[in-house]
DNA sequence: TTCGATGCAAAGAATTTGCACGCCA
DNA sequence: TGGCGTGCAAATTCTTTGCATCGAA
């Protein structure tokens, strides 16, 4: 949305190609869409609704092409998993510290709303340091019911 | 382990068995000893191991009878998924609350150990006050290297 | 005796893999 | 030109469902 957020996602993708070109990829039409589409969103798809979205956008990608192209982006830590509680794995792409959030998810409708919120990223550092082993990465979930569905 | 422990196991079992009974489910060998493995364990297992655990105790319950029952567990709420990222869904029972507890996960060997926090309790309790949702329950994991896999 | 509870087997759904072809480097 | 990347379809894996039978109240 703003200048700094543009820049944010296009060095994401540097990034993502870099990355790949150093791992050994090709380039390749599929991952190029995948990429691409991810780079503009603000929260987790599932593999499905990344699918779609590529067909809504005539850039038809096949649903395998994207488990693997979301495997191999997670192996590099570009993107990660979001586990929702739902039925279907999420996928975003791992942003810059300033953009670290995590997510609500409404029991009713399934909507999911990212958050941040620096007194837990605090208490998560600071508990990491505690904790019989060398965290790497955490995922905070909150449930329950959003305005709509609590109306 | 301790007596207070076994308290509150049994309460837990009780509180089960009459929150099943005011449900209108009747008693039923496979639900009894899904309901009696659970008390016993101090962090999450999946269908698998649980039925696994059964047939090694000579109690063999049917997988798909693992799944029914720990459907209706969760939907009492005395029973909880927990989403460890790996592929298999996770079930515990819900503990007291100077039980609660979330999980740290190892990334190499998959081994899942629980912990708890007050200050990280403290800080989503505040949180949730100041989010757009009713929020019911929250869920933390923790992902990185135990030691035996960080050496 | 009446229904819910359970086991077995088949169905479903999400994800992964095998293989052949096309395109990038 | 040699492989990697991709699509298609089959295979896997976890979970759910249909149905007949067993057992609790």
């Amino acid at each position: 949305m703003s200048a700094l957020a543009s820049a944010d996602h296009a060095d994401w993708v540097a990034r993502a190609e870099d990355a790949l070109a150093a791992a050994g990829y090709r380039r390749g039409g599929a991952r190029r869409a995948v990429l691409e589409l991810l780079e503009d969103q603000s929260c987790a798809l599932t593999a499905v609704e990344i699918e779609d979205a590529l067909r809504a956008a005539k850039r038809r990608v096949s649903r395998a092409s994207v488990y693997r192209v979301l495997d191999e982006l997670e192996r590099l830590r570009l993107v990660q998993r979001v586990e929702t509680g739902q039925a279907m794995v999420r996928y975003e792409r791992v942003c810059s510290h300033h953009e670290h959030h995590h997510h609500l998810v409404c029991d009713g409708c399934g909507v999911i709303i990212p958050f941040s919120d620096d007194a837990l990223e605090q208490a998560i550092s600071s508990l990491s340091e505690r904790v019989p082993l060398t965290v790497s990465e955490h995922e905070i979930v909150l449930r329950g019911a959003c305005r709509d569905c609590a109306a």
